[in-house]
DNA sequence: TAGATTGTTAATCGATTAACAATC
DNA sequence: TAGATTGTTAATCGATTAACAATC
């Protein structure tokens, strides 16, 4: 069959085209080609054509495609047509702005249902109307919320733990600030976010260092 | 010459390795292979040798890599081996999370030196030691305090003027969390962490969702 | 129809994996 | 020496780019 497996590199970038549609179609725009959507988004037009075309032809040849409709059909490819379900676990610093960002900016498809902490003196807290319940029951709480979305902003020693938990209570994909490899099974999906990984890396773009031997490095 | 750009997927592994090797350092571990790297970071051990193979023979045929020469070899290829002074525009929910968690999280070679935001309110204020001060002196101050790495938490409204400002004031490189595409010019280096594209991205990993007519999608 | 732009196939490019000689 | 593991070359895989026929 043509079930292929899409890229991840592919769903990667739906999201990005998906918020230039909706500003669009919010201008009044009807009708974008793949070129202007390339402009916008920085990914070539043959990129952009041939991502779509992974799941169907969604286009019209000599015109473009119309800006609501496309955001709709991705919105659905992306499961974005209903509402997702996310809980977050540890109400730190980044936790807490994490959930202010996502309770703060509606219309993005998200809705943070749970808010947990295990340290006592959090629980309780309200977060932007959200009130922060035990990590202890985290799992039955994932379960009764139907959270299929996890946000792990613990620390390193406690994340392992937290992901086991989500994913006993139905989690199956997990946005990781920690710097942890979780160790899960094939039916949960994890993404990495290492804040200070990306810091240390962007570190070899500065130009004024020294040569190493393998000569200097190229900005971009 | 044997000058050739290392793919900037290799860079950002490197930071990756880095962490374990200090580790394993740490730990009192003297000599590691690519294997039980392997086993740690979760990238195969061809691929490790293959990354450390851009910059020159590291290790030890028969025995592996001693973990804290490595280790030294990566800071300085990395430019880590001095501190890199980093300031932050955007002293809201997330700049707030991001300030404490560099200043309490020291030892990875990154030093916050700068804190910015435009609001008056904000300015003056402190955040773990650190006074806020005004956006509006962004490009000077950047400069007096050698910052060659930004990081952009602002709304997308401002992002653009905040790069701009930034790189008028010696930034080369730019930790952008703001959903705006920033257009700088080729001597600066943008990696974008836009944690919105993020989860929406993931949603599409959730498998209880109606199957699109490309077939259901696969997990991890 | 003529002009424009998609959808798709072919060519290219680059990164990962496999294999193995070098060598400690 | 024998066993182990690196460094490197070759093979494979996958993604991007180029080209163009299809068609609105």
């Amino acid at each position: 069959m043509g079930t292929r497996k899409v890229p991840e590199v592919v769903i990667r970038r739906l999201p990005v085209y998906l918020r230039i549609l909706e500003e669009l179609a919010a201008d009044g725009v009807e009708v974008v080609s793949s070129s202007e959507l390339s402009l916008r988004s920085g990914h070539s037009s043959e990129q952009i054509r041939k991502d779509f075309a992974h799941f169907g032809a969604f286009g019209t040849r000599g015109v473009g495609y119309r800006t609501r409709a496309l955001a709709r059909r991705l919105e659905r490819i992306l499961g974005l047509d209903r509402q997702r379900n996310a809980v977050l676990v540890g109400v730190g610093n980044l936790g807490t702005a994490l959930a202010r960002y996502l309770v703060g900016h509606p219309g993005h498809h998200m809705r943070l249902v749970g808010l947990f902490d295990r340290d006592p003196d959090r629980v309780g807290q309200e977060v932007d109307g959200l009130e922060v319940q035990s990590a202890d029951d985290l799992a039955e709480s994932a379960l009764s919320v139907e959270a299929r979305i996890g946000i792990v902003a613990v620390p390193a020693s406690q994340a392992q733990k937290v992901a086991d938990d989500l994913i006993a209570g139905g989690v199956q994909t997990i946005l990781n600030f920690s710097p942890v490899k979780l160790r899960v099974g094939a039916d949960c999906f994890v993404r990495n976010i290492d804040i200070m990984l990306e810091l240390q890396s962007l570190s070899y773009y500065v130009s004024d260092r020294e040569i190493s031997r393998s000569g200097k490095p190229h900005g971009r």
